[in-house]
DNA sequence: GCTGAAAGAATGCAACT
DNA sequence: AGTTGCATTCTTTCAGC
């Protein structure tokens, strides 16, 4: 896939608003609708764009307290470990990763009883976390576009 | 704000699909669209749905590789870091945490090189790294929801 | 919260640059 | 790879209930 600046410019402003009329969204890129919306098609078909979703904050939906747990597993437990993540409400997402952790996971909870909870169950099935509770967000959601080597050709 | 199960449905639907017409969104939560379309609005305006955006996959873009970055700051140096992260392509979000680290950072660059060019940078400005490379994201994105005892009252 | 009509936008398809 | 113009259909919006 090669991209050029009217494609960026197209990520760029669906990364901003997804849901930018295509006709908008051609005004700001100077092509007409049909033209951008194939370009949007295209994006989509070949998995830059993998779809559009609500930007919701955690805070006023009673979810005040974010953390990273950094999971050590010292044996094989990375399955049993996804399938309590997908059960477990207000884990957000997991990475398996090289370092010191096996996992890191990031989660979203009402308290830090509920952070101790999840905790707890992490060390009863034999995992070794190391917590980082966010104290403040101070760089989120930048746009995501290719370096400039990718560019144009 | 108190949340009723339709506000969750609407949360839910838009999570996964952020272009979903007020019409469509108003079948699939058995709403007509002007009262889905006021109570979108509502949960706009308490801060709920921060905006919309689309997901782009990195790897297409030329940005296969995925890493968390542990900073460790001995001085009062986060001010500069952020200043840095902003600037800096391939950074996508700095968290001031607690913990063994400052600050955990996200970023996405094109090769290994890139990674070390910025943990180079990072080192001369005087701050400690660990740097976790993500293997595998077996859960990402999974929707965020009140806890229990937000809903209905 | 609903309906219903007017205005606007998306989609598909021409013919053309 | 783009444009305009047009028809069809869907969506939004605003009134009135």
């Amino acid at each position: 896939m090669k991209l050029d600046p009217t494609d960026l410019k197209i990520l760029t402003e669906l990364q901003q608003d997804a849901r930018l009329s295509m006709r908008e969204l051609g005004r700001r890129v100077d092509l007409s609708a049909p033209a951008v919306t194939e370009r949007v098609r295209r994006l989509e078909d070949a998995g830059v764009i993998l779809g559009y979703g609500a930007r919701v904050a955690p805070e006023p939906l009673g979810r005040p307290i974010t953390a990273f747990i950094g999971v050590q597993d010292s044996g094989q437990r990375d399955p049993q470990l996804v399938r309590w993540s997908e059960k477990r409400d207000g884990v957000l997402e997991v990475h398996s990763v090289t370092g010191g952790n096996s996992c890191i996971i990031k989660v979203a909870v009402e308290h830090v009883q509920a952070l101790d909870a999840l905790l707890g169950e992490l060390i009863q099935m034999g995992f070794t976390c190391s917590t980082s509770i966010v104290l403040s967000t101070p760089l989120h959601g930048k746009k995501l576009l290719p370096p400039r080597e990718m560019i144009k050709g």
